[in-house]
DNA sequence: CATATATTTGCGATAATTCTAAATTACATG
DNA sequence: CATGTAATTTAGAATTATCGCAAATATATG
């Protein structure tokens, strides 16, 4: 393994550690809807705006999400579909991790709610 | 936010938390090859049986890689292509997320040595 | 300036990560 | 059965990360 691929990994394994959060991931879900303000994620969160912010900075840093200023108010929104495609794979993932017809059964129960 | 989702997001963290690993990363990588024993394993990743045994479980308990044992030796391959699918779109993400044309040949030439 | 919206900072507590080295298990074969 | 090969597991140690809260600090607007 080469110092070229040791950088690539570094750099998707930091993105893969920006997704590793429940709550972050509870963000990404949300901004399906496109543009949301802070405090409206902080809402549909039921955290506070502080917390949010915070989980917003790490995704952020990531370079997952983009914000964009109108007033006193931050849009968020992904920086890119391929955010969205990450998250489905995930989901594809663990669907094929199950082992029986119980587990996909309560497992679709869950995605009706989305 | 329901506890469904909750309990979803959970999971999905699991997944990205494996991954958020560059050793496991290259591990992955390298499971393009197919069926690979352990010891191959770590002699391209340049680390010891135990350290890439180790990762190994890490990958094995969120079920991203399984293995087959034939005698001494264990086969190990992913347990679903949806994996390599999350691999490619944590490129796609850091592609999409490079600002200027620098970057952009800089990744690509990375790339090609793939 | 006061208000609304966000961000940042400074903790503190807890828990996770990662590696090495050594012990252990599992299996095949002479 | 004894030995060697392949892999896993355990233990420990050092380091580092995580997460949330509360308070302080921006930033823009009327």
């Amino acid at each position: 393994m080469d110092v070229e691929h040791q950088r690539m990994y570094q750099y998707y394994s930091e993105v893969c550690k920006a997704m590793s959060n429940p709550q972050r991931l509870a963000i990404i879900d949300i901004l399906r809807q496109g543009e949301v303000p802070v405090g409206n994620l902080a809402e549909q969160l039921g955290r506070s705006i502080s917390n949010t912010s915070q989980h917003l900075a790490v995704l952020k840093s990531a370079r997952l999400v983009k914000c964009r200023k109108e007033g006193t108010t931050c849009y968020y929104s992904v920086s890119t579909p391929a955010i969205f495609k990450a998250f489905d794979c995930m989901a594809q993932i663990i669907f094929d991790g199950m082992t029986d017809r119980a587990e996909h059964r309560e497992y679709l129960k869950s995605q009706v709610l989305v």
